[in-house]
DNA sequence: ATTTTTATACGATTTTTTTCGTACTATATA
DNA sequence: TATATAGTACGAAAAAAATCGTATAAAAAT
């Protein structure tokens, strides 16, 4: 994977996973619930991104339909190795732990991590 | 907590936090070891973070020795409910997850989150 | 048929972040 | 003492990101 998307890409690229593909005016709105912003803001921004590969979109009806250029699971992956690195001094435990700490997971999410954990050490 | 440490800040910021307190040259050897780049930009960089009040310095001698203006675990903690947010969309145990999954903790490690898991499960 | 609404394109500006050169001063050293 | 060295201050340029206005055209509504 090439680019880095910033925060504010990440915004949108969020809302296009979500909803596997939209129109430039519905993330947008989507957009506009959380953040004061303008609509060509928001074109533009989708534009730049098209441009870089971060969507894609179908240009088939004159109302664009965009969709994820990059994959979530890839990107996210991509996004984490970095900040457990310049966050966290590389430790993937501590922020494990933080994040378990201030996310406060139902029973079912710790169970099913706590799943995941004896997977993990059984590869061992 | 008012200011959110960008990502060069954060690097200084991670050398500091190691270090408790460093001159300018200190931070910069450090950092030049991965990041080409020149010592009046470390300098101007750390500046800066001392206006917004990242860092703090004692001035008595004629090397300034820098230290943290804020908090590693505050930060971490700040730094990490974005990115869960902006990159995970809000969900905490997907990134474990997928942190556990990559960062490939040892034994103890493992041991550790799981002891931490009880613990929480047992405050529910 | 007009008018209003809804789109895109795109240039340009603004804001933020990063980088660096130059001037100046204190300290060490030859 | 003179010179080299190591330090800060600071302005400003360069680069990157974000915002917005205006032009234009298609489609929908009147």
């Amino acid at each position: 994977m090439k680019v880095k998307p910033t925060e504010s890409e990440l915004e949108i690229l969020q809302i296009i996973w979500q909803k596997r593909e939209a129109s430039v005016r519905e993330v947008h709105e989507q957009l506009a619930e959380s953040k004061d912003t303008g609509y060509t803001t928001t074109l533009k921004q989708m534009q730049i991104m098209h441009t870089k590969g971060l969507l894609i979109r179908n240009e088939e009806s004159r109302t664009h339909i965009y969709s994820a250029g990059i994959d979530e699971q890839d990107t996210q992956r991509h996004l984490l190795r970095n900040f457990v690195s310049t966050t966290f001094g590389g430790s993937s435990k501590n922020l494990v732990m933080q994040a378990l700490g201030q996310g406060t997971p139902s029973k079912e999410e710790l169970t099913e991590i706590r799943a995941f954990l004896d997977q993990l050490e059984n590869e061992k």
